[in-house]
DNA sequence: GTCTATATCAGGATAGAC
DNA sequence: GTCTATCCTGATATAGAC
């Protein structure tokens, strides 16, 4: 594994140190976590840290892929690998995720601070999102392009459209949530736009 | 007009604040823009601005209500005073809306870094997101439930649901935008969406 | 009442010792 | 590979000039 070029392989620090800032931007956000704060809790000093990560933001970049890594084992929304779904499961797939999300605060917290914040082009974490979305709006589409070839999407719905507005409504009834927990249901939410866009529900 | 208790009525020179501070907010965003910034735009220092607000978030609270004043002259978006317009044009307004922030991308990161950032109970802008996002699913939800009276609604679609589906489309769409603004259309997404839950389109 | 100057504090990043 | 020391920048608060 490498960061910036620089050859990083057969570390434990540096795993320890991933699952200590993933977690702790989970909890707190990564603005208002400091590699400080970071470094204190793996018994290390924050310069130590950052031998091993140029930078907060390399670090960031680092523990997202961590996550992609730790979520390809256990089975959670996946870019790759998603294709092999069928297209019911892989939306499915979604609303699942939306109903796990309401137990996981403060990963959901970090990744809508994050999506919003990366879209500022010279973001750190910019491009991993771009591809993120377009990676994942491609997989509902094509999901979606299934469904319709077999006669089991709706009249009217443009696939490429849909996929962009379930994305969507993921992140905004993510931000509902985040703001009032009690007003919405996301997973009833996002399940009934899905169904609403299929000739059967799911 | 005050803030937290302190009397500043009739200033040129707040107002002056208020405006730099807008712009710069939705320019660079909120945290990128430090109050040192703004003073030097204003031509004063950065003790001199704190006179007049007692903090940074205390500026934006501000700002945030005049950005409201001012669209409630030009037309823009507004809680209050979007009951009097009928249920369709309620609907047609959200979607011109999202027409229109594809060419104030400034405000549309704004908005979109600060409701997610607003969605920290401690922040300062917490109530009032709250509050905007409750008023604004409360219009749409009354119009869609105007809209089922009259058998306009689609079946099967629940006024609420419908209501929270929408805003959180205008949202992810606003960062799918941002994050690329080729890869998606704001107006054509959430006026195919809204069309989807009606029996006549828009 | 309005502002300048100044002080304090915290976070990110780097240089260089060990 | 890790630490000490240091720099820079930004947020915040206070004293006091005008």
């Amino acid at each position: 594994m490498t960061v910036d070029g620089r050859a990083l392989r057969g570390d434990a620090t540096r795993e320890l140190v991933l699952d200590a800032a993933l977690e702790m931007f989970a909890e707190q956000g990564y603005r208002a976590t400091s590699v400080r704060d970071i470094a204190a809790r793996c018994g290390m000093t924050h310069p130590g840290l950052l031998y091993h990560f140029p930078s907060k933001a390399a670090l960031l970049m680092a523990a997202l892929q961590r996550r992609d890594d730790v979520d390809c084992v256990d089975g959670e929304v996946r870019q790759l690998g998603f294709n092999q779904l069928e297209a019911r499961a892989v939306l499915r797939h979604l609303v699942t995720s939306a109903k796990n999300n309401a137990s996981k605060r403060g990963l959901v917290e970090l990744f809508a601070n994050l999506s919003v914040e990366a879209t500022a082009p010279d973001h750190p974490a910019h491009d991993y999102f771009v591809e993120r979305y377009a990676a994942l709006k491609a997989t509902v589409a094509r999901a979606f392009t299934d469904l319709e070839s077999e006669g089991a999407l709706r009249q009217g719905v443009v696939t490429h459209i849909a996929a962009a507005q379930v994305v969507a409504a993921m992140d905004g009834l993510q931000i509902q949530w985040l703001l009032d927990p009690e007003g919405v249901d996301m997973e009833a939410a996002l399940g009934a736009l899905v169904n609403g866009m299929l000739v059967e529900p799911l």
